[in-house]
DNA sequence: CAATAGATCATCT
DNA sequence: GATGATCTATTGC
């Protein structure tokens, strides 16, 4: 695709719904979890820490509550235009090894809340490469309640993560 | 290296 | 009014 920022998802975390803790969807609907409860395949993004943005994808048929987040990315195509955005980032795996640096290198912003990823804001990528690869699980970053569960998944040996265990 | 501090604001109590 | 699914710069060993 000409023009398009796109990449290879490496890295996500699950939140599940009214049993998980550290997820928003944790407190029922309110107007920002609205989306969550909405239906799969669309973007749920919100504020971090008044900085930045975070996206993530419902994963639950409408009416229950559970989402996807989008740590990290290995850029495919656009790298000239993540780079623009980010002119602090020196190598390529600093431009998208995060979930705030990620929505600044593809320029997603809670503009998109709500909307359906399965028409063309994202573009995910199959493997990079032809090598099988194996994915890591480990407990989700940052967060204070439900600090040991395993729901964060990564691609092991990627330097595209944003850490590597 | 590892640990900590500060920036900054929408959301919910 | 407190909190937080982050990031960067800075301090300290």
């Amino acid at each position: 695709m000409h023009g398009s920022v796109s990449g290879r998802i490496v890295e996500t975390e699950a939140y599940l719904g009214l049993e998980d803790r550290a997820a928003h969807a944790f407190r029922g609907v309110t107007p920002r979890t609205r989306v969550i409860f909405g239906k799969p395949g669309h973007a749920y993004i919100y504020l971090i820490y008044g900085m930045y943005d975070c996206l993530n994808i419902v994963a639950e048929p409408e009416g229950s509550a559970g989402c996807v987040l989008i740590r990290a990315l290995e850029p495919v195509s656009g790298i000239a235009r993540m780079r623009s955005r980010r002119p602090a980032a020196r190598r390529d795996e600093d431009l998208a090894n995060g979930p705030g640096k990620l929505t600044l290198a593809m320029g997603i912003t809670r503009r998109h809340n709500g909307a359906d990823v399965t028409s063309g804001i994202l573009t995910v990528h199959a493997p990079v490469s032809e090598e099988p690869f194996e994915i890591g699980v480990s407990p989700r970053i940052g967060i204070t309640h439900c600090a040991d569960w395993p729901l964060r998944f990564f691609v092991r040996e990627n330097r595209f993560v944003s850490r590597s265990s």
